[in-house]
DNA sequence: CCTCTTTTAGAACATGTGTTTGACATAAGC
DNA sequence: GCTTATGTCAAACACATGTTCTAAAAGAGG
């Protein structure tokens, strides 16, 4: 006797994949669940028994719900990740990342340790790839930039002369006004007590352009 | 021959609101259609044929869609306006009107002449009772307030000494910090060029608390 | 080729459920 | 009181659809 070969993977799994796609596609376009005859022809299966075997076992997975004898009453379970309840917003509004700490090395924007996010309407900031960092310090307080603020960072590599712009120095994420001082480029600080940084490439990298500011201190 | 009368809106309105509001809610608390004898249990009617009557009148009405023979498959439609596609948001989220301009004596709650809306984390502002108001000038500018800001107003009607504050002086909004001089309340500017203004019960009127500021010009 | 297992199929069965029909009750108008 | 319209009901009907049973088809291993 050959205990069962658990890779029963691979012939089953094509026809009850079938019907779990099916049944998916099924329930988006018409709000409403098929009857296993039309699984039946959606999965390219003849027999209602093979169908009905298969919903049995996508419901003991935990995929959908099936009531016995209940007509057209499979629900799906598990669309809390891509769809449905909790995470749906408007088109218009894109939910950024708020980045804590910044390690170096690692392209940042793949970094997942952020500790909150926020909301911002797209067309305000007139993209979405952008970011969210926590201002630390008062080097940008002319700037009207304060420490606690919530800076928006659209994410690019370049500048214009003027910008303020986040900033990569060495390990540490810094604001700062980009600029040029005798043909040489600097990082301004907008804080007479702190001096200009130069801009060396080897050292220093552009993070994104600030395109916005949320402030929740007001004192 | 009476031509029919057709205050007809008491009899069956009742029935037929029962059965619709059973559907609603049978279809939100199950995600699936009732059949005409759970609506029969539902709406208190006794009879399938009289839900039947009233299911085609409601799809008549446009505010379901009935399939004739099909088992459980009542659609709701209309369900753009308070649930469904595209205005979920996050629990958490709260959706704020910016209020472009204020009109004297309404209260300017009520007023809906806003321009745009954005986002805010409701445990960041701590209460979802705000608006928000489009700064326009540079009087708060040492507070870091400027021209084209928004700011997130909480709506209360008194306030303690030294908070940044929305009032109404007349017919106008304004952001001003609000403190005491020689005993008698200010509104206080924060920029040299500006007076502070005599708080005057009659003439103004504290609208709420500025608990957040947005900016979106960054120069 | 034989046996065992898996997968699919076809048919028959059981029933939940949409639909229709006719009747009764109530109220309004003549 | 008679007729008509309206709202409800009960029962019967029709059938789409879930369920089960048995077996054929297709591989896998020997």
């Amino acid at each position: 006797m050959s205990t069962t070969p658990l890779n029963s993977e691979s012939k089953s799994a094509k026809s009850i994949e079938r019907v779990y796609k099916y049944v998916q596609k099924y329930i988006h376009e018409n709000a409403l669940s098929p009857s296993v005859r039309d699984i039946c022809a959606g999965a390219g299966l003849k027999s209602t028994s093979s169908v009905h075997t298969y919903l049995r076992k996508l419901d003991e997975m935990g995929l959908i719900e099936y009531r016995p004898g209940m007509r057209r009453a499979i629900i799906l379970k598990n669309q809390n990740e891509s769809s449905d309840d909790e995470e749906r917003i408007p088109a218009d509004v894109v939910k950024l990342n708020c980045i804590g700490k910044i390690t170096a090395g690692q392209p940042i924007y793949a970094h997942e340790d952020y500790t909150d996010s926020q909301y911002v309407n797209k067309s305000i900031i007139g993209s979405d790839d952008c970011f969210i960092l926590k201002v630390s310090g008062t080097s940008m307080i002319n700037a009207h930039i304060l420490d606690g603020d919530y800076i928006i960072v659209r994410k690019q590599e370049s500048c214009d002369e003027g910008d303020i712009i986040a900033a990569l120095i060495g390990e540490e994420a810094t604001v700062k006004r980009y600029g040029t001082k005798n043909g040489k480029p600097y990082l301004f600080p907008e804080n007479e007590l702190y001096s200009p940084i130069p801009f060396h490439d080897a050292d220093c990298k552009i993070l994104g352009k600030v395109v916005g500011l949320h402030r929740y201190n007001i004192n």
